[in-house]
DNA sequence: TTAGATTTGTCAAAAAATGACAAGTCTTAT
DNA sequence: ATAAGACTTGTCATTTTTTGACAAATCTAA
């Protein structure tokens, strides 16, 4: 998927051949918020996965992966990072698995 | 830096030999807040980098991307996102760049 | 013990995200 | 042309999250 979430939602519900007003109504969510969602402008809720994936019969996790990617991928994005400094922010990510391991260890004993 | 942004916090303080309460003052923050930060608990507000490199004479440009690279590196961790999944995530940061490139030619027409 | 440094808990204020609704545009069928 | 439905945009109240502030606790060294 190299899409954002929105437009991915998008293609889900032209597929089906859903208007917003229609998928909207199974997402508990306004019509016109709907189109902010699919035009980027605002963000999908994550409570909201369940029903998504209900909705069109999708694999949770798999959705789930989908939506962290594209929250991470637009942060990525809006902070204009690099390459070279996502790698550093891989291995902060690292570090703080570490240190909360040790906590683990460290409440055992 | 293979830190938090709260521990390198801490390391120039301490490096400086300023208390929680010296260097809260010279950022206009609470030395309890202040404390907080250092420990994980809260986020340092990103409007308060200049005056973090104006206190420790560091360069903004390097110091910001240690902040952003912490601030990803937490939500990675957060999300328990696995690297194959970073790279998913950057290939869709990617997307949004050539998105935003397409707007520019699009507004020049 | 006492003083200073740090941590923790709590709550109000500020900021950001979300829900809701009205009014607009755009397209298509008649 | 216009009427209907689909979609978009703007706005504002509500909710949620983040931050600031202060009191009280713990910790540490003299």
């Amino acid at each position: 998927m190299k899409t954002t979430f929105g437009e991915y939602i998008r293609l889900l519900r032209t597929k089906k051949e859903l208007t917003l007003t229609q998928l909207a109504a199974k997402l508990n969510l306004d019509s016109a918020n709907l189109s902010k969602i699919e035009n980027g402008i605002r963000d999908f809720d994550e409570k909201r996965l369940p029903k998504l994936a209900k909705i069109f019969g999708l694999n949770l996790k798999e959705l789930r992966n989908e939506y962290i990617t594209d929250q991470l991928g637009k942060k990525i994005y809006e902070t204009n990072c690099t390459k070279q400094l996502l790698k550093v922010a891989e291995e902060k990510a690292e570090y703080r698995r570490n240190l909360n391991k040790n906590l683990q260890t460290e409440k055992a004993v």
